[in-house]
DNA sequence: AACTTGACGAGGG
DNA sequence: CCCCTCGCCAAGT
């Protein structure tokens, strides 16, 4: 299992491209999703090669609902930026709420801890 | 080959 | 909640 294989990362890219605009996953969902060979780590590495594909990278963080590149892009957060303009709202603390736009793909059964709120 | 570093995450204190 | 540890695994030195 190698990320330089072009059809491990298309499977990931495969899933990342049917996010919508404005909402988000995080890189264990698509782990557990792929399964086998995949870890969330593993995914972040192919994220980081995905600059050039053509694929909605902003619309991948991390399981606090925060974005793991914001400090990496000085001195303004890049991809808070991007997912603020398609309508996610952050707080303070760079955190967003993961049960109003965690996307869940479909024929995806979520995990009893990530199913969305019955109530708002 | 050994050791360190992450676009990570769950669990315990 | 925050902080820390540990498991994870590919890449870089």
């Amino acid at each position: 299992m190698n990320v330089d294989d072009k059809n491990y990362r298309e499977k990931v890219y495969r899933i990342v491209r049917e996010i919508p605009r404005g909402k988000v996953m995080t890189y264990g969902q698509i782990a557990s999703i792929l399964g086998e060979g995949y870890t969330a780590r593993t995914i972040g590495y192919v994220m980081h090669a995905a600059e050039t594909e053509n694929v909605p990278w902003q619309r991948v963080i991390n399981s606090q609902g925060a974005c793991s590149t914001s400090k990496l892009f000085l001195p303004y957060n890049v991809q808070q930026k991007m997912l603020e303009d398609e309508g996610v709202f952050f707080d303070e603390k760079g955190r967003c709420d993961l049960e109003k736009y965690r996307w869940f793909p479909e024929g995806y059964e979520p995990e009893a801890d990530e199913q969305p709120s019955l109530f708002e």
